[in-house]
DNA sequence: TCATCCGGAA
DNA sequence: TTCCGGATGA
């Protein structure tokens, strides 16, 4: 069977929020290391990937390896119902079709349970290789959605570069244009809010604002944010969920001579 | 070239949300001593006239006297993208057909840079004859703000009296009837919260309060408004914007024998 | 603590 | 498309 309990309901509840706009339905893998997802957001054109560990949850038991079917905006809905300060547990059968969780309120005196169907899902096992990164920039999380929310209001792509000087943010659309430069800075006696910019060598790749404003509804995961860029390869947007793991989105840049010609769905 | 900064950009956004409801595109006016603008609201029915003097710019630079034809909603796009702290600084070439806005943080670990199209707009020049009101009124702002929204929920139009009494603003629709009235007061120990009435000769004068409403988005820019009255003259609802202004806000009254039944003020 | 903005639901 | 609720910034 399968058991894990986090007493830190709220942030269960954050990472799925943070997933359902983007991924409808996908396999959590549960091992006796932790839970993880690796799931094509719907329109298959980026990727999210989760690692929780075991010995981040408060109580961890896995007897087998399995996949567990999950249809995210039913998953959100349930895990609605759990108060931001209740300690969640999930629990399954081995092969059971359904998913069990328990909401205990902090004192104890509400507890709740819920079965979420599961799904059966055809499992695309998606090799993510480990890389070594051109640039990499950690940056306030609030940082960056604020950069992102502003951009998508003048423009619908980005480039970001990053070089020596920074990392810059460009745009341009009907109103105008736009560039948003930020500086390493460490300044700030609070972590949180340093902006550390990590260049093996410069590169500038165009992106779709679009969905890296979706990777944003992480913001409130994590006070910090990493991105990670490498030339015609996917940019890594990284959250680290406390000791907990992490949550990372992964977006092919557009390729520059064919960018604005309309490729994006065509619905009418 | 044209240059102007100022380090308290939260006074140009508060400027441009106060306008951009109001004012959908206009000229604003640069030159050596400053700039400025005139322009009619979208339904031609009032007035909004806005002057900032070169000095109160933290630097100020303009060789040329040039008309900036301004998208509004799309220069509150751009401004939306400053924060509140930013300083920001307005360039543009001569005959540039875009004006830059750069964006400082205080801390200076960001820089942001945007260019907004400008447009060719028909300048209608209009003159405003510097006018002695009957009756001219200071109170504070948010007081203003509060009396004409409450108004708005009861009636459309507003009868403004000034009279020895005091100042009253008078409304009636389907729900009721409403009067309030302020006196003159000068006891508080905080200036902002005193309420003048400089008085020439009694008048009264009737509204539409949908724009007076509209005037009050300008409340954050000053601590207290001046209402200007004048028999058959549009009202003037002036906010001083500390030592760089002044906005300004026309509205012609309502001709009584065709709005209201006439009550008081009979058209002998 | 309040007002504004953004996202989700009807 | 419009209205309501939640989240965020002042």
């Amino acid at each position: 069977m399968f058991e894990a309990k986090i007493s830190q309901g709220s942030v269960l509840k954050k990472l799925v929020e943070a997933l359902k706009e983007l991924v409808t339905e996908g396999n959590i893998d549960v091992s006796p290391s932790g839970m993880s997802l690796q799931a094509m957001d719907s329109s298959h054109v980026c990727l999210v990937s989760l690692v929780l560990r075991d010995d981040g949850f408060d109580h961890f038991r896995c007897d087998r390896n399995m996949p567990m079917g999950i249809h995210f905006a039913n998953f959100s809905k349930i895990l609605k119902c759990a108060g931001n300060d209740d300690a969640i547990t999930l629990k399954a059968e081995d092969n059971a079709d359904q998913l069990t969780l328990m909401f205990e309120s902090s004192n104890q005196d509400r507890i709740s349970d819920f079965d979420l169907k599961l799904m059966s899902i055809e499992s695309e096992h998606l090799g993510i290789p480990d890389q070594d990164y051109s640039a990499e920039i950690k940056m306030p999380a609030s940082e960056y959605q604020r950069i992102v929310r502003d951009l998508t209001s003048i423009g619908d792509t980005v480039l970001i570069s990053a070089t020596k000087e920074g990392i810059k943010f460009s745009t341009s659309g009907d109103v105008g244009t736009a560039n948003v430069t930020l500086r390493h800075n460490t300044t700030s006696e609070k972590q949180e809010e340093h902006t550390i910019i990590d260049l093996k060598e410069p590169v500038a790749l165009t992106f779709a604002l679009r969905y890296l404003k979706n990777f944003s509804n992480a913001t409130a995961l994590a006070p910090q944010v990493k991105l990670s860029l490498t030339k015609d390869l996917p940019i890594v947007v990284e959250y680290q969920v406390g000791e907990l793991g992490n949550i990372r989105f992964y977006l092919a840049p557009k390729i520059d001579d064919e960018d604005n010609m309309g490729e994006d769905e065509a619905q009418s």
